[in-house]
DNA sequence: CCTACCGATCGGTAGG
DNA sequence: CCTACCGATCGGTAGG
């Protein structure tokens, strides 16, 4: 949060840019940032294309805005779930929770985030990494936090947050809000490999079966 | 492999064609597809935009190619990899690995794989979907088969497929060839995540401390 | 927010 | 593989 947006005007509400900045979300999101004309937008609005430019400077700055505000809320919701009081792998398990939310409520625009904020220039682009490498730190942090509390295992730290953060970020290609599974639901799924792991003699899998939940033998939202 | 390439013409050398797809590959992976103009190929081959088309029909055939190429390469290193004899651990471990050494072969049509596929036209959309598909069920199998050999526990098979697909899908974002980690040495970071779990009271993390190899404490290429 | 327009560039074709 | 060109469209600006 506050990491400045462009354009940014002392809180005053703007309508008209807010719905430019909503229905390039939409077109960005369907044909890609490139594949996406000012007419387009300017049609999807009603508007000419020359009127678009009374709000902005260039294309590139709502690309820009869209891409910077996910990245905010990445890493504000992730922060705010690791920061909450709670076992490492509670507070891991709401980080997961708090990352699909973000997906979820956030749409199409996620969508723009993952695929063209490459495209953006120098500087927002640094900002862009600077803020993701925040983001990373706080999954790394309750990790390290849990191995200390014994918690966890003596795990491989990069390792381990690696393996998070990419079912994490993966599931932006096959979450979909009508899904069968609810974030909570999948932040669920995810901590269950992460924590019980595959190997037999586990205690997760020493009889009696079935601990924790019931859940053990459904599927989670189909994948690709 | 045999999937049907655009343009096939019976296994004759096409070295015109070949050095299109080349270059092409590479500047739909700086630029994107929609970024990357007809003339900026032909510039690079040192030919007029015109001359492409005795080559090729559209723009959108090349992209199908380089995509198709990646899809099949995935399916197939994998596929051989699953079906090798082999611990279902060993063959796990053989199949990340080989996704890993596929993105380490193929460099950038590897980005434009998996920037590019979904704005490929119905039909080969359709084609790449099931090649995925077909790719990710050699997942799914070796993992059944390791629960009813009894190498691993009573898992939640999706979630299991999902988790490792995650990392191997994601890994196209942070893995460079020039990286301080192999191909083996990452598909081995994942196994240890994937087999052990992070649960304190797991066999792996019983004193005496360390088994397996002394690389716990190593960390992986960097991430994002 | 509109009209009117800028120069540049787009993917692709005709005919050699 | 080239020249020459097609109509369409690009992001953006001037002046109201």
């Amino acid at each position: 949060m506050a990491t400045g947006r462009p354009n940014e005007n002392s809180g005053r509400a703007r309508p008209r840019y807010d719905a430019l900045v909503d229905v390039s979300t939409e077109l960005f999101g369907k044909h890609g940032f490139e594949g996406t004309s000012v007419r387009m937008i300017a049609d999807a609005l009603g508007v000419k294309s020359g009127s678009l430019y009374s709000h902005i400077k260039s294309k590139d700055e709502v690309l820009h805005r869209i891409v910077l505000t996910v990245a905010d809320a990445f890493f504000d919701a992730v922060k705010e779930a690791g920061e909450a009081p709670g076992s490492p792998i509670d507070r891991l398990r709401a980080m997961c929770r708090a990352h699909l939310e973000v997906i979820d409520h956030h749409g199409p625009a996620v969508r723009v985030y993952y695929d063209e904020w490459r495209r953006l220039g120098g500087k927002s682009k640094k900002q862009i990494l600077t803020l993701r490498k925040a983001y990373e730190n706080c999954f790394t942090e309750v990790i390290e936090e849990g191995i200390e509390d014994g918690s966890f295992g003596a795990v491989n730290v990069p390792w381990v947050t690696l393996v998070i953060l990419s079912a994490c970020n993966w599931s932006v290609e096959w979450y979909s809000h009508d899904g069968p599974r609810s974030p909570a639901e999948i932040a669920d799924g995810f901590m269950e490999v992460l924590f019980d792991g595959i190997r037999a003699d586990s205690p997760a899998y020493a009889a009696p079966r079935r601990k924790k939940s019931a859940k053990r033998t459904k599927r989670p939202a189909s994948k690709r």
